[in-house]
DNA sequence: AACTATTTATAAGA
DNA sequence: TTCTTATAAATAGTT
């Protein structure tokens, strides 16, 4: 692809050579991605880090803004890796993860951007079921634990805890309430338990 | 950068010509990328949709995954744009963007990543700060109405209404706790309210 | 940064 | 699409 000598494509070693040859190529091949994009119509993004991590970028005018492409690029690789679910409960969880991702620009952004009450109660509402799945995670590592906990207590004779067992502990642990009558078993699970 | 005759850089109207340039440009640009990045060490992502839609990329061998060169491109593009707030305030920010982000990897994937006990409970809080900072908005667009409402009712010399707005209503419209004595003022409050 | 001898990319045609 | 080829562009080595 050169002139004056063709040039091998192997990792330059000379720093000062590597980095004449980056800036030539750099410009070069965001000239091309420009280019690309004007005469085909197709949308682009192009990250370029050096060796030395500077960041360039480009991404063609038609991209509002790099998040829109991002999320579109996402949910395209996504189609192109067979996920193991079924075709409904991924078309579900995009649906949610697109609501998730508003809300981290709320976030983000503060009161940058505005949300119609509608959409805010929306976003409210898939909060509150991401909160549920994480609580139930706990629950499951809990409950995970728990049995382990028995099973030593088992092997070592001591069947007087199964009753603590047979209630539900998990959803006293969420939040800011109290323990009440099983907070000395709650301690006692803290410190035996190995949460890595 | 053309042969039989320079091509103006403006959209091709022809399809085909379109369809048969986005190839070849595509290959070549491409290959440029992968140079590049061999040649200079430098690590790099190419996403490309042609106008029909369909996704191409490439990133260099060096990067493990996609997404860990998306984060260094958030943490590198946002530390470039002036930020307003203050330094400490950012990092936070960052931080809980951050765990935003496991947390809807989490929704994604399931139960493939697994999370430690720990995580899973800053997960929790942070989602807790999210909607907080929902319900906060949606407390203030309803002050916001309720104070036009307000002026509207004056207007009309209709002075009686002015008790029920001392006392702050918003709290109660979250979530599914019902609205009591309140639930005809919160009834009308839907009615008239042009939440757009 | 510039120059220029060459190699590479590619527009148009088959 | 795919190939061919005349020509425009990119760029390695050099100054």
């Amino acid at each position: 692809m050169m002139a004056r000598g063709r040039l091998e494509i192997k990792r330059i070693e000379n720093p000062t050579q590597r980095q004449s040859t980056f800036y030539k190529r750099r410009d070069g091949l965001f000239k091309k991605a420009r280019e690309l994009a004007v005469l085909c119509d197709a949308d682009l993004l192009l990250l370029l880090f050096s060796s030395s991590g500077k960041l360039y970028h480009y991404h063609s005018p038609s991209v509002s803004n790099v998040q829109e492409l991002l999320r579109r690029y996402e949910v395209a690789s996504r189609t192109r890796i067979p996920t193991d679910q079924g075709g409904e409960k991924v078309e579900e969880m995009e649906k949610m993860c697109e609501f998730l991702e508003r809300e981290i620009r709320f976030m983000r952004i503060g009161e940058e951007e505005e949300y119609t009450f509608p959409v805010l109660e929306v976003i409210e509402q898939n909060l509150e079921a991401a909160i549920k799945k994480v609580r139930e995670e706990k629950d499951r590592k809990i409950q995970a634990e728990m049995e382990s906990l028995h099973r030593m207590v088992k092997d070592r004779g001591l069947e007087g805890y199964e009753l603590c067992e047979k209630q539900s502990l998990a959803p006293t642990l969420h939040g800011d309430s109290s323990f009440g009558e099983q907070a000395l078993f709650g301690y006692e699970l803290d410190l035996k338990l190995g949460f890595d």
